[in-house]
DNA sequence: GCGATGTATGTAAACGATAACTAACATAGA
DNA sequence: TCTATGTTAGTTATCGTTTACATACATCGC
């Protein structure tokens, strides 16, 4: 093979895992076979397992990688200092955008863990899907404290309904991505669910700089 | 064997597709085999064949079966004559019990046939999902009509939504049914996003009647 | 500088398990 | 006798994984 520079252990594992998502991508879970990654590579099966242990290891590492690169992408909106309704939209939207541009398997990893067998890729599954919403819900609580949000909101259902709109969002997306844009579903919802997170006119003298803030 | 009266076409195909049903539940897509089918019937596997052409069949007429008990449970919601936010609310409890029932085959079949290779499957189960938005937004759109529910509601955001709290609150039980019970989870939910379907204050001398129908 | 050596990385060729499915044959009941 | 339904015993394909062997490269004693 010519003049190739070696490459080291990481790197060759870092192209598995790719080789992994983009498979799982094109031809879902079943498509995810030691073959079609060492093909996609460029090595013998063999190889591949000079560098991961299993099958089971390398689905392990997307899960994580997964949950790296999404956490990356939508740590804008988190850590920014706007309200609480910002941040969420912001959010949904770097997560869309996130989906898209990885071809749906954010979730779609996730889905199917949660019924694997393999006790830890489902485990690995939960505690991404949890973190996710923690996260989401601590995003709420933080409003509810600074009167972004309206105090009669329960953040761990607010999260779980925000997660449920991605869900559907791609679960649809993934049947028919041309007539259901992520894009647009998402927009829709949000301006829909973001009335259930606002102060009700009731509340209106309980909260009375809502706007006043910073 | 013995004395066993003859077996019809037709119940023999229930029994395997309940078989088929039975083998996802307990241990997800990966255990839907023919060979597990054989032995949960009792007899081997080419006897299978007499009754059923492939495995791609039988998970279409598992998608069948899947739809006709879904919407025979929720049927009772959805025919009522009631206030279009009570029939959402029976028709989410409908719903879950009957995942509680099925043990949450209703709509993981559904999310993996999203990214299975089969056409037919594919489609069986984008009409499945839209069959049930539909539902929900004709619903929504009825409860509009009436003055039940804000007006400003985009029924098909709405339907997405309602379809997304199922998913979230079935992942998360998947994972683990104790901690994340189906039925607080969606009740929790639904008290928040009702809020978005109910009138706010603002709208309040558009609809003075709201409450004197009937 | 140079050869020996060890380690990282690759290959070819298989292994055993399991999958969907089929062909040839048996039998019971209308 | 015909048809529906079953069985036994395969076929073919693919899976994850392993074994035995090859080779490039970095390092180290000299």
């Amino acid at each position: 093979m010519a003049t190739r520079t070696r490459l080291d252990h990481q790197t060759r594992q870092h192209q598995i895992v790719e080789a992994a998502r983009d498979l799982i991508a094109n031809g879902g879970v079943d498509a995810l076979t030691i073959r079609g990654i060492a093909s996609k590579v460029g090595v013998t099966e063999a190889a591949i397992y000079r560098h991961v242990a299993s099958k089971e290891e390398v689905i392990l590492l997307l899960i994580q990688e997964v949950e790296e690169s999404l956490f990356q992408a939508i740590s804008r909106a988190t850590r920014s200092d706007r309200h609480a309704l910002e941040r969420l939209e912001h959010m949904l939207q770097l997560h869309v955008s996130y989906v898209e541009l990885r071809q749906g398997i954010s979730f779609v990893v996730i889905a199917q863990a949660a019924q694997f067998e393999e006790p830890r890729v489902r485990s690995a599954g939960r505690r991404l899907v949890e973190k996710y919403l923690s996260l989401v819900a601590e995003i709420i609580s933080q409003g509810i404290e600074r009167d972004e949000i309206d105090r009669t909101v329960a953040p761990d259902a607010a999260a779980m309904i925000f997660f449920g709109m991605i869900q559907s969002a791609v679960t649809r997306w993934l049947f028919d991505p041309s007539t259901h844009p992520l894009g647009e579903n998402s927009v829709s919802m949000w301006k829909l669910f973001r009335t259930s997170l606002e102060f009700s006119d009731e509340d209106a003298d309980l909260h009375p700089s809502e706007n006043g803030r910073g």
